[in-house]
DNA sequence: GTTCTTTTTGCAACCGGTTGCAAAGAAAAT
DNA sequence: ATTTTCTTTGCAACCGGTTGCAAAAAGAAC
């Protein structure tokens, strides 16, 4: 049914190793033989097969990519360009949904089972045991979006989510914003903590006291305009901060179904800067997070690990920056 | 460095091929010699090769799952349930991302090199010869979320958008709307095709006169938007069906930027149902297109075909339904 | 035309499993 | 206790490639 080596060589004349070696990345041919090969394998439709390749090489070109939030639409932004990234590169994501999943040793199963190539945890809500469940089978591992910090055991790309917090409150407290909340993301995920623990702090510094604290169960819509409608039935506030963008229109929808105007009510501060954040019904103001630096160099990085097993652990953080929308009222001129 | 069967069966003192079988479903094996390797095999870690195996079975358990619109929110509810759905069974997604990508050929050869037990289409906007070229290279292959159509010369699992494009017509007939207009997604889709076709054509045949017909360049929403804008500077219409819920929300929005208020002023009817459909800010109106079905539907059709490849052309077709929220005035009580 | 290098080629072993077949062993029937 | 039947086991070939090694061929130097 399916053309093989052996039938190629046959038909070109040559020997099983000439055929193979034409399609070799670098090995010994003459062009004369090529020709014969290329000739053959044309008219009979041959190519190679990566499954008995990678039996023989050790490598499939496969990569783990793992995530588990499917409810947030920036992970389809995530995945669109992990995809075609991976692809322009001769690579294949093997997708792993570990949504529900509990057990690190259970998703590693899957991915050594396929002798994936390396693995990319691009998440920030897996519980760290997991990228290092990957390292421990001997699977290079980066974790994309993961945290910032020194002596991780894993290599890290992602962001600086204290710093992010930070900017977050120096820019509600430039805008002259009193009554300020935070909204986080589940308080499990370590980008909410450290987002939380800057914008925190910094308020701190500056001598405000934040006016309510509050953590949304998941990072979705619905977590967040629940956590909101909690929140407004609590404490006045003339601003908040939300750990992401979707979080963030939750809340901003429950905010408005409480009869409150944004953002001369109450203003609002997202995370991530995804698509929809630019969306006249939110025309949101946020932070925005350099996906596609991440992802890419997330990709560059795992790729040089597969190379070279022993690199030296390494965390690529990328800067963040505020993207000024119509969800916080102006800066008083001074 | 990783543990072989070899060295299973040295240790368990008992041949390869035992092990093996203890490892393959249906085989013939002792309950001693099976307890004797299970033993080896927890002491040294063993774990199969999935790529040695399909070598030898020609299954990989791969799926190869084709889409190509990474822009709408709804494909990843899509995602989200195939690799679950997926990974329950024992399967892997070895996801291509098409965007862009107008070579059949190019894509079949990315999914035959590794040796996909089979492929899912999921996407409505690929041309049709995108399935048959993955037929053609004698792959099993469903299109899901394809058309509906006699002598389909691949397996489809879907819904009849003629039919929903007529339901869509009595919906907002029946809510009392003259002015109609209906804006569709990109005109090359089949989906489009045939939504248009049967809303058009139900209004005709109800005497109702279409007071404008366009199409988004793409399925997302700055095309909604953009489209509407474009319709509302022509036009004036009381209600409009959308052929995506994604543009239906970019078409609501630039309804309301022209200070238009829903569903007083214009009314909405949106198509797919998706999460964000439920959203507050839209409370959208629209076809519910049972995608969970599709999805386990196509899933199961597509592992029967690799069982028997030479199973019958089949076309599974379930049935949509209204979803009324917000965006329609409530039927006029005769 | 020899000799020495360098390049190209084929052989055969290997990657880590599966499986048809025949022999060995166990269980059932006589 | 023998014969018959059924189950379990190991051998060896195979899946479709790669690759170290030595021989053959080609090219360079003399």
């Amino acid at each position: 049914m399916v053309v093989t080596l052996k039938e190629v060589a046959e038909r070109a004349g040559v020997s099983r190793s000439a055929v193979s070696r034409t399609y070799t990345e670098g090995a010994s041919v003459s062009d004369k033989t090529r020709r014969k090969v290329e000739k053959a394998s044309k008219e009979l439709g041959y190519s190679p097969s990566l499954i008995a390749r990678s039996l023989a090489t050790n490598r499939t070109k496969l990569i783990g990519l793992v995530a588990n939030n499917f409810q947030n639409p920036i992970f389809l932004e995530v995945f669109d360009l992990y995809t075609r990234a991976l692809q322009e590169r001769g690579l294949r994501p093997l997708l792993v949904n570990l949504t529900n999943e509990t057990n690190p040793e259970h998703s590693v199963g899957m991915l050594r089972q396929y002798n994936v190539d390396g693995v990319i945890v691009a998440t920030s809500t897996l519980p760290p045991r997991f990228a290092h469940a990957f390292k421990n089978a001997n699977m290079p591992v980066v974790h994309a979006f993961g945290r910032f910090e020194q002596g991780s055991p894993v290599h890290v790309v992602g962001i600086d989510n204290r710093a992010c917090g930070r900017m977050a409150a120096d820019t509600l407290l430039r805008n002259g914003y009193k009554s300020i909340a935070f909204l986080g993301g589940p308080k499990n995920a370590t980008s909410t903590q450290d987002r939380a623990e800057g914008f925190l702090s910094q308020l701190y510094s500056a001598g405000v006291q934040v006016k309510a604290e509050t953590y949304a169960v998941a990072y979705n819509y619905e977590a967040g305009q629940k956590a909101m409608q909690e929140l407004l039935d609590g404490s006045k506030i003339d601003a908040i901060f939300c750990g992401d963008d979707l979080i963030c229109m939750g809340a901003m929808d429950a905010a408005r179904r409480n009869g409150l105007s944004i953002p001369d009510d109450i203003g609002f501060l997202g995370f991530n800067d995804m698509n929809m954040s630019a969306w006249s019904a939110y025309n949101l103001s946020t932070i925005r997070q350099p996906t596609p630096d991440i992802i890419l160099s997330s990709i560059e990085l795992v790729v040089s690990l597969v190379n070279d097993p022993q690199r030296a652990l390494e965390t690529r953080i990328f800067p963040c920056s505020v993207v000024e929308r119509g969800t916080l009222k102006p800066v008083k001129p001074t």
